[in-house]
DNA sequence: TTTCAAATGCGAATCATTTGCATTTAATAT
DNA sequence: ATATTAAATGCAAATGATTCGCATTTGAAA
């Protein structure tokens, strides 16, 4: 189980430290993508500490080597996940801030003629969707 | 010519004040999405003036009255624009910023049934793509 | 186990955006 | 026109997420 973090660690060439095991460990429990406070949180409840900067630097060299997905938020919190196959998008709750993956990028097939049609090197995109969830929507 | 933006602002039932005139008078005139700077300064150009903290507050009135619209950017500032009809998109290039709408959006069709799949009623979506654009692959 | 670059902690700095409050102004009634 | 008043503005200070400098610590290679 732990061997998993430290060979997303050797892989990416750094040291393996405590701090970045634990910023891992939590994403891969996370249900949702996190934010920096939300992990710097989570490893507290654990019992153990890390430092807030540290959180912000772990989470920038790894995604830097493509191994978390930021997700700029419209609330001025960014949030992370660690990058599964492919990409994925979310649905988020402006009620409730959770978001749920969506599972499918409409953008897949389209890329390339965008940035032909438009004359861009397309490197990338955001897609986020906004709706009340189900648990917000009885209220 | 003023008939336009004074139509505008009587429309959302506020203030016809010379800072929103200036406002989105600047925004009328951009091609590309601005920050609040970009039209704070560009308003100083003209050699008129309004505080930074005006051009804030007159664009998150107009995007409340959806006649902006707020595009969250990866460089931790927002860039605004008039609304056209429907929504739009852009192609924004990570060197330079500058940005290209979309003429068409890919969420369209999808929407509805994101939601009835996720259980959400969904409100909206942002979408932007990201690339190099002809000027700047040049370099 | 020595060595040293890389990583951390801490506090201070940044920077876009927001806010409180005293002052000004546009729109309405007089 | 003028008085009246809620809305809008300017200013400076506050906020809040993220970043940075630097002294100290630590993992990994020799």
């Amino acid at each position: 189980m732990k061997k998993t973090t430290d060979d997303i660690l050797a892989k990416i060439g750094c040291k393996n430290t405590k701090s970045r095991k634990a910023v891992i460990e939590v994403l891969e429990s996370a249900e949702n993508s996190l934010s920096a406070e939300d992990i710097f949180l989570c490893i507290k409840e654990q019992g153990s500490s890390v430092n807030l900067s540290t959180v912000y630097r772990t989470l920038d060299l790894m995604e830097s080597k493509s191994l978390v997905n930021k997700i700029i938020m419209g609330d001025g919190k960014a949030r992370y996940e660690l990058t599964v196959d492919g990409h994925r998008h979310h649905l988020v709750c402006t009620n409730c801030h959770k978001s749920v993956p969506i599972d499918f990028c409409p953008l897949e097939k389209m890329e390339k003629d965008i940035g032909k049609t438009n004359d861009f090197d397309i490197t990338g995109h955001k897609l986020e969707i906004y709706g009340i969830c189900p648990e917000c929507k009885k209220e």
